[in-house]
DNA sequence: GTGCAATATTTGAATGTTCAACATCGTAGG
DNA sequence: CCTACGATGTTGAACATTCAAATATTGCAC
């Protein structure tokens, strides 16, 4: 990129904010999957990935649909899904619909595993984030985060 | 999902939050990774070290410091700027006062690359966040976010 | 139907991150 | 002194993530 005529630098005010933001974004993501590595063997995006079948129709999802529901990318789930199928917490199979196609299920084992991890990772979410925040800043949250998400998704 | 008897669900409200809030952090650091890879060839986290160097008196810190102050672990750091170093970017020093010590220094082509990614790095910064955030949002993002370093910091 | 672009997913290579093990140095106590 | 322990960093292996390329299948234009 060429340097721009006219970059408007972050003020002091700025700045401060994402900082704080960014290192804050960091620090809760790598305590939650230092949570679930330690406690259940598994990481934050593996768990998101469980409970996102476990949530699902029949306990089974596109790959693609995966994917997009936890916004990760098509090779990033693929691998991840390979990973977590070795772990037998999930199976692949082709979809009969459409031969291009595959199908991730949940399996029992990866239910029982979702369900042991579950609490230990509720707790962490509250220990980091909401037993910190007053209502009103809970609320804000909320707000800046679907206002950031819905400016993102363009 | 099964209910643990002492384990306080999160509620729709905060759950939503959550989601939200983890989405977004996943999407910007995302974001921020793949601008400064394609325009400037380096990641967020070398970003990062080369501004931390680059605001540090004499342009150099132990490697503990910087670590501490962008909050990577040691070795995270130690395998960071050891690939900086490669790229020219950085160079180590033995400590002269502590024999255990390591320093990081900026070379001056390491400069050169951080004042050639830092435009870009902040428009997009801009774009993603600021640009989006309405002024008391901005502000109440940046008292959450103190908030919450506050008590992961103990 | 045939050919071809679009879609869905996987794969391999490069890089980044973490954890545990290691090496080295500083320092306080005997 | 010197010994043991804590502090400072580095390394290697395992795993995660990304990008580009490969594969397979579908749907459409003709």
């Amino acid at each position: 990129m060429a340097v721009e005529a006219d970059v408007e630098w972050l003020s002091a005010d700025e700045q401060a904010t994402w900082r704080a933001f960014n290192t804050v974004c960091r620090l809760i993501e790598g305590g939650l999957d230092r949570q679930l590595t330690k406690d259940s063997g598994m990481s934050h995006a593996h768990y998101a990935t469980l409970v996102a079948l476990s949530e699902a129709e029949g306990q089974r999802a596109r790959m693609g649909d995966l994917a997009a529901f936890l916004q990760f990318s098509p090779s990033r789930m693929s691998h991840a899904v390979r990973r977590m199928e070795r772990d037998g917490w999930v199976v692949r199979r082709s979809c009969v619909t459409d031969g291009r196609g595959q199908e991730a299920f949940l399996t029992p084992e990866g239910r029982r595993a979702l369900e042991a991890a579950a609490p230990g990772h509720v707790a962490e979410v509250r220990r980091m984030v909401f037993d910190r925040l007053a209502p009103d800043q809970q609320h804000q949250l909320r707000s800046i985060a679907s206002t950031l998400l819905d400016a993102i998704a363009e």
